[in-house]
RNA sequence: GCCAGCAUAGCUCAGUUGGCCAGAGCAGCUGAUUUGUAAUCAGCGGGUCGGGGGUUCGAAUCCCUCUGCUGGCUCCA
């Protein structure tokens, strides 16, 4: 007999090679129906899996992140199965699960999969799901499983299997399918009973774009269908809300095919919300210490070399621009720290000076590639809330804490809660993608760590993230259909410094380097409001908007009666437009709706002759007769509810 | 850049297997209407079907190419 201890603390004796679906079978044959796989010691096993020994255990059901992906995993090599029966003498990369699903890479020779020809592939996984197949597991020597897939034909399994170990190789096995995998699987095929495949995409063989790029099919499953029907239309709800779709509605920025490309264009009511963040920011950096500077747009190509970004991007970059007489060379800036290195070059500095804290909203402009651009969120010029910091290497922690304190301002100002900060650390097996001494990168490494643990940040590490002069730490928020995009920015550099050969005189009248760090608590604008628009789905702060109310007259005889409201408002500093179209008030209140803005107060012959107005809360519907006084009160409670949020 | 798609009026979309002057709703303009909590009514204008080239008696429809866009991959100072 073994001892299988539950995650409660409970132990329960079985016979040695006793499997988890026995043992939720011990305990209920409901849990038994839902058990995908199991946690044994630690370590995600099949529930069909014998335990030998004592045991902890945990069953995993659908609720589990595990076991979700279990069951997502087992969906690609349905998939996979699917594929097979299909297409004969396809080829098969990897088929992981994912957040959400799975795909599986697939080399189909000559043949090009659309998006057409999924719904054939659904209904034959479908069908295959039926037999309720088992996924057998086996373990096989490393001469069995080349042997097998040598014979299949099966290139990229045959490069998987020569970088495993002997001894530590196992097939799985469903219906007439078998493929090199480590696990684990649910017991059968019969547990999924809805499948949709999202889509084909191309994939580099091991994300190698020197090598051979794969289709890509991405798939999700469900244990119900009325799951799979749920997902969809949350997707359906999440598109509703792309920035893409709802800057056009709300006409707050365009691009144009003859500008180009990446480049957006703000329209008033988007450049007049960019307004807002600016001032925001400009005052939130006026308390701590900033002074802000501006800086050209271009700057000569020696001004990169010495940099070093040149040698680093020049090949990937906007090509330089030549003045026609004296052939001087010129780049469009892709950063603006080369300047503002310049800036402190420009006078000695004491280390009384120091911290020197230089801000700037600059423009700049980065080669993206054309398949990578993305509405705001991924553009080739845009305006990042810059800002670079000089300060000594004693004061480096204290100028990390207040940057971080900034950052954290901005995001919980903004109503972001769902971020992730992420430390990018170096890649320790390839030195040569970055720049600066190995004391350097360590002692920055150091400060991020040590300050992040300091104000009780919760953070994740990421190797090889790393920018190549510098190691940082990013704030990272996810957008309407779950993808993560960088926002906030905190870098340090010792890189820079040196370059520049920048110097400050300390204590001990000897000259040292500074150190620098670069931070940028947006990001840039346009992806910072590319995020807000998909979190807000249009609905902005009160406090950001530059047309918070809508006044809507009944009939014409009221609209003075609306300017002196609208006059009384403005004291408060409550900001809005009357609607005199001559259209109903139903055509009114709709359109404003539309527009997503929060107050529409309407005034008719009753309003006019008792001195108020009626509120009506956009998305809310009607809030009933007010004063203006209570309305203005009610108004600046909100605004304190966002502040405080 | 690579893979797979998409591109018809300002917007959202129809347009059967290539066949008369390319359609609708909304928006716009003109007029009427002065309206009580999500679309008042009527009339009118608007597209060299993304650009260029080709096949064909004939192309929005088929082929090539460029541009832009979508979903991925790679990249991201």
């Amino acid at each position: 007999m073994i001892q299988i201890t539950f995650p409660d603390g409970n132990v329960r004796e079985y016979p040695n090679g006793t499997t988890a679906m026995e043992v939720a079978e011990s305990i209920s044959s409901g849990l038994a129906r839902n058990v995908l796989s199991a946690r044994i010691n630690g370590e995600v096993w099949d529930a069909t899996r014998p335990i030998e020994g004592n045991a902890t255990i945990a069953l995993l059901t659908w609720i589990d992140k595990d076991g979700k992906s279990t069951f997502w995993h087992s969906s690609a090599h349905l998939l996979a199965e699917a594929l097979e029966a299909l297409y004969p003498g396809v080829q098969f990369g990897i088929g992981p699960a994912i957040e959400s699903g799975f795909y599986y890479d697939v080399d189909l020779g000559d043949k090009t999969l659309s998006f057409d020809d999924l719904p054939a592939i659904e209904k034959k996984m479908l069908e295959l799901a039926k037999e309720k197949n088992t996924y057998d597991r086996r373990e096989v020597s490393k001469e069995e499983a080349l042997a097998y897939f040598t014979e299949k034909g099966d290139t990229y399994k045959i490069e998987l299997i020569n970088e495993l170990e002997d001894g530590t190789i196992t097939f799985y096995q469903q219906g007439a399918f078998v493929d090199l995998c480590r696990g684990p699987h649910i017991p059968d095929t019969g547990k999924i009973k809805a499948v949709k495949l999202l889509s084909v995409a191309g994939a580099y063989w091991r994300g190698d774009e020197k090598r051979k790029m794969l289709t890509r099919i991405y798939g999700i499953t469900f244990p119900k269908q009325k799951e799979l029907k749920a997902h969809l239309e949350m997707m359906e709800e999440a598109k509703k809300r792309d920035h893409r779709k709802i800057g056009q509605e709300l006409e707050l920025f365009m691009f144009s095919e003859r500008v180009g490309a990446g480049l957006p264009i703000w329209l008033p009511k988007g450049n007049a919300l960019r307004e807002r963040l600016m001032n925001f920011m400009r005052e939130e950096q006026e308390k701590r210490g900033y002074k802000m500077v501006t800086t050209p747009h271009i700057g000569k190509k020696e001004l990169y070399i010495t940099s070093g970004h040149y040698a680093k991007y020049g090949e990937d970059s906007f090509q330089p621009i030549e003045t026609p007489r004296e052939g001087e060379e010129f780049l469009l800036k892709p950063m603006n720290c080369p300047h503002h290195c310049e800036i402190y070059a420009n006078k000695p500095h004491s280390y009384r000076d120091l911290p020197l804290r230089i801000a700037e909203f600059g423009t700049v402009y980065r080669y993206e590639q054309s398949g990578e651009l993305h509405g705001l969120s991924r553009v080739r010029g845009f305006t990042q809330d810059d800002a670079h910091i000089f300060c000594t290497p004693d004061q480096l922690k204290e100028e990390f804490l207040n940057v971080l304190d900034l950052t954290k301002t901005v995001l919980s100002r903004m109503g972001f809660k769902n971020f992730t900060a992420q430390i990018s650390l170096r890649d320790p097996g390839k030195p040569e993608k970055y720049i600066g001494s190995d004391e350097n990168w360590e002692a920055a490494e150091r400060a991020i760590i040590e300050a992040t643990d300091e104000v009780g940040l919760e953070t994740v590490q990421e190797l090889g993230e790393a920018a190549f002069y510098g190691p940082k730490l990013d704030f990272m928020v996810r957008d309407a259909i779950g993808r993560s995009w960088q926002l906030g920015t905190i870098q340090v550099d010792y890189n820079l410094p040196d370059r520049f050969e920048l110097e400050y005189i300390g204590s001990d009248n000897q000259p040292h380097r500074p150190v620098m760090i670069h931070r940028a608590p947006f990001g840039s604008l346009e992806r910072f409001i590319s995020i807000l628009i998909e979190n807000t789905a249009g609905k902005f702060p009160l406090w950001l908007l530059p047309e918070q109310y809508a006044l809507l007259p009944i009939n014409e005889k009221v609209v003075d009666y609306c300017k002196t409201i609208a006059d009384k408002l403005a004291i408060h500093d409550i900001r809005g437009f009357i609607d005199d179209r001559n259209e109903s008030i139903g055509r009114k209140i709709r359109d404003t709706e539309l527009k997503r803005i929060p107050y529409m107060l309407i005034v008719g012959d009753q309003e006019a002759a008792n001195g108020n107005v009626s509120v009506r809360r956009q998305g809310q519907g009607d809030q009933g007769i007010m004063t203006l006084d209570e309305f203005a009160a009610h108004f600046q409670e909100v605004l304190n509810i966002e502040k405080e949020a």
